[in-house]
DNA sequence: GACCAGGCACATC
DNA sequence: GATGTGCATGGT
């Protein structure tokens, strides 16, 4: 693919709807948690599980290295998935104090493609997670796909169909400047576009992309 | 009441 | 290797 369709639309996009001051959290750690809290989920229950946290002042890594898996669980309960997501959390936990002595500082010095690969490993961090942490969290160079990002460039045949998450993933990264604040605000546009207009069922009169060539069937995209 | 949400692991074919 | 399913709350 060019590149330049690609900066066109960031351009449209970024002209529409402005910075989406991506990511909505404090610190490296209230985000590594966001990450895995907003798999599949809406932000905004994301947010009162985040909240939960807060208030219980569990949200470092020591403090929820102690929480057993039960009570994470029910303070995570409005997030959704809370049996699944608190056992990821406690697997990173795991990990994170097994292969680094609890220190998130320690992640920060790994070169990003190491990063990426020691996530992926932890059970619960796949690919969308482990990337979302890798540039939100510590700020590395790397593209975040998301189900937005496929539905929007297959909607617009900029991608085939069956395409995966790392070619999608390298589409960006090959065609666009290794830019982290563009690679920030870029898929944050993607979401934004997303949840306005690219639905799984498309809303396309007024789409900052709708004079592109664009499909409108329903389903799969 | 139906649809949808900033995925992932696992079973089955 | 592709495809289907469970996980769950809460907003529109």
């Amino acid at each position: 693919m060019s590149g330049s369709v690609l900066l066109d639309i960031y351009d449209r996009l970024l002209k529409r709807f402005g910075p989406q001051h991506w990511w909505p959290g404090q610190t490296t750690f209230e985000i590594i948690i966001g990450a895995i809290l907003t798999q599949n989920t809406n932000w905004t229950n994301v947010e009162k599980a985040i909240a939960r946290l807060k208030k219980a002042r569990v949200l470092n890594p020591a403090a929820l290295f102690k929480t057993d898996a039960a009570e994470l669980a029910e303070l995570i309960r409005p997030a959704g998935y809370y049996n699944i997501k608190a056992a990821r959390i406690k697997h990173f936990l795991d990990w994170l104090y097994k292969n680094h002595q609890g220190q998130l500082d320690r992640l920060n010095n790994l070169p990003a493609d190491t990063l990426r690969q020691q996530l992926l490993s932890v059970k619960g961090i796949g690919p969308e997670t482990a990337d979302s942490i890798c540039l939100y969290a510590f700020e590395k160079p790397v593209f975040v796909v998301d189900a937005y990002t496929a539905r929007i460039l297959a909607r617009h045949r900029l991608i085939a169909p069956d395409d995966g998450y790392e070619q999608i993933r390298l589409a960006f990264e090959s065609s666009l400047p290794r830019d982290v604040q563009m690679y920030n605000e870029y898929h944050a546009l993607l979401v934004r576009l997303g949840k306005e207009f690219c639905r799984p069922n498309p809303r396309c009169s007024g789409c900052p992309l709708e004079d592109l060539p664009h499909e409108t069937a329903p389903p799969p995209w």
